[in-house]
DNA sequence: AAAAGAATGTTCAATACTGAACAATAAAGT
DNA sequence: ACTTTATTGTTCAGTATTGAACATTCTTTT
């Protein structure tokens, strides 16, 4: 096909989007190591941060957001509801739906666990300056905003 | 710990980071639709790009740039190599390596599935001045350095 | 040389995630 | 009212990924 035209390590937008893609590997993989203290896993903290800021959201809603299968709530949560992070309740109007809430337990690891991610965002991030870390936000939307629409077109 | 004082989504850099973390699981899930017409996954794509870059390369080596396990490694390139996509040779002088090629067939294949890739970067990143992904670039190339020297401090 | 240590690749059990099939419930169409 | 269609959560089989234990080979130390 190409052989001397056009490889993608030449390709500016190529190299960055790699360079995005190792970042968020490596990332993840560091805030894995420092979560381990608390005992959960990134998807844990994925769950805990929105119940936190979406009380009383739905399984569904929550694996939307996520971006993973509703099978893998029904994998996670029941193991977090008995360990005494969350509370799974019946909604009074839809019986099929289950409503998500933080027992105060789960709060508070919320919070600790949220300690321990902005720290480590803080510190790799440190020498970024901050416009920097808002442009790259801003794109980072409207990629997102991108790729979602193409999830629903597929559908 | 904090009720009404730095919740991390007033937070900057954390939002810029979360942006880059779910920019990226979306990107690799449309990446792997894409790649579905080769009946190949992201996994097998970034063997196939790591091969035709760096021929000769070992499991251990490739493994490392992959950030993943050796026995990651183990279990997908027997498979590949099934395929007819890779060969893996004995080195000469040390006999504990297996070197790792590509087959014309593999390198053929690594070419469709770099221009998938390539084409949705550039589909999606299109809007984006190439300027701000250089600026990116090099933002998360410094993220992946600092990263990357956190790993080696902890062995 | 011999022994101790390190590196490479493999295997295996444990864990995670997915999509498809399913049961229960709700909403829409007739 | 009745049937059809959609939605929610669960289960399950298939696949992926990991880390630890292991065998082999190389390197360093003694």
């Amino acid at each position: 096909m190409n052989k001397n035209q056009s490889l993608p390590w030449d390709h500016p937008r190529f190299r960055s989007w790699i360079a995005v893609a190792r970042a968020c590997q490596l990332m993840q993989q560091s805030l894995a190591r420092s979560l381990a203290d608390l005992d959960i896993k990134p998807p844990h903290l994925d769950i805990l941060v929105n119940l936190y800021r979406f009380e009383g959201i739905s399984q569904q809603e929550l694996a939307r957001k996520l971006l993973v299968g509703r099978s893998n709530m029904s994998m996670l949560l029941p193991q977090m509801e008995k360990r005494g992070l969350i509370l799974r309740r019946d909604d009074e109007r839809d019986k099929r739906v289950l409503r998500l809430y933080l027992t105060p337990e789960g709060r508070k690891l919320s919070e600790e666990a949220m300690a321990i991610q902005t720290g480590l965002i803080d510190r790799v991030l440190s020498d970024e300056p901050i416009e920097q870390c808002r442009a790259t936000a801003d794109s980072m939307e409207r990629i997102i905003t991108v790729l979602l629409k193409d999830l629903r077109d597929e559908d």
